[in-house]
DNA sequence: CACTCGTACTTGAAACTTCAAGCAATGCTT
DNA sequence: AAGCATTGCTTGAAGTTTCAAGTACGAGTG
């Protein structure tokens, strides 16, 4: 904050400040998803053992056809990096919830399989963490609200892809 | 998932599971608020060599009264643990960006305290911060959206403060 | 004053994430 | 078919966060 006037490293000269409104909207962005993910994530550690991450991990491959999917596929639908999924996937094939298969097309491919104690622990957690989502989020907003809230964070979401819709068409970048 | 019966454990017998349209909200809320945060991580990782909630710390500091505050203020307006908080400004002392002071009227608190270089960091840190903010979210909103926006993260704030206000009002919890 | 409880903060270990390499298989190019 | 970039995934180390203690001071009570 303050003014600044250096002319050397920065892209612009003097960017547009976030204004009072801005900046009170901007820090219940910060608070409030601050606040429910530690909510959750405690929420989800005491009542099953695992972060919030990695149990949404388990619903993603819940989910999949033969609840297996590509490592890369699971990372892209999940948000994260590979890395980050191969130390987490390790974690959950530790415990017994998640187990790899080589792929069969792709001799560098590896699935990650729901393994049926993984399907278990899902199905004791999920009633609770709903039940939690509902309680921190849905329940406080009305329902014009919640259809807002959907269409704002798709926007958000769709303008950090890297690139998802037009990734075939490299030329428009 | 799948139908329940268990009566020992869980709180209630069946939740009300997520709607689709509810399910297209929260996950859209999950990826948005994923891919932003992991976006401002890295511009002011990349930038300033910091994360981003240390960042935050650094800007609460300087908007306070003598660019100082006790440690358990700062962990509740950054809304983080005091453990947490312990190990973020220890790892900003070592940087330089700020120190740490005894308190005069109670011998257990501590200030942090932000230093010039704390300051001078922060300066050349903000433009490119702002600048990534409003690219992800303010230019891709509506003024409605907006407005919107800030009313829902108000309330779900509001809903997982441990109890700010009303505090003082303990019997009505 | 002694006791006890709560507050302010720190610490170390374990868990998780990031980052930069790394390896192996694949695909493209010549 | 040989070379070279790319893709798929993993790994180890460094940084961050959480969790459960732990220390020290302050405040209330008898």
């Amino acid at each position: 904050m303050a003014t600044k006037h250096e002319g050397a490293p920065g892209p612009s000269e003097e960017p547009r400040w976030l204004s009072d409104e801005e900046q009170q909207i901007w820090r219940a962005y910060l608070h409030a998803t601050m606040l429910l993910d530690d909510h959750l994530d405690r929420q989800l550690q005491r009542d099953a053992k695992l972060p919030h991450l990695y149990y949404a991990l388990l619903v993603q491959l819940a989910e999949a056809p033969r609840r297996r999917m590509r490592m890369t596929e699971l990372a892209k639908q999940a948000k994260i990096t590979r890395s980050r999924l191969s130390h987490a996937v390790a974690r959950l094939e530790k415990n017994g919830w998640v187990r790899r298969e080589d792929c069969r097309s792709d001799k560098r491919g590896q699935n990650a399989i729901l393994t049926d104690e993984g399907a278990e622990v899902l199905a004791q957690a999920a009633p609770g963490h709903v039940t939690a989502v509902r309680q921190a989020l849905f329940d406080r907003l009305t329902p014009e609200q919640q259809k807002s809230l959907g269409e704002i964070m798709k926007i958000v979401a769709e303008g950090l892809q890297p690139c998802e819709a037009g990734a075939d068409l490299p030329w428009l970048r």
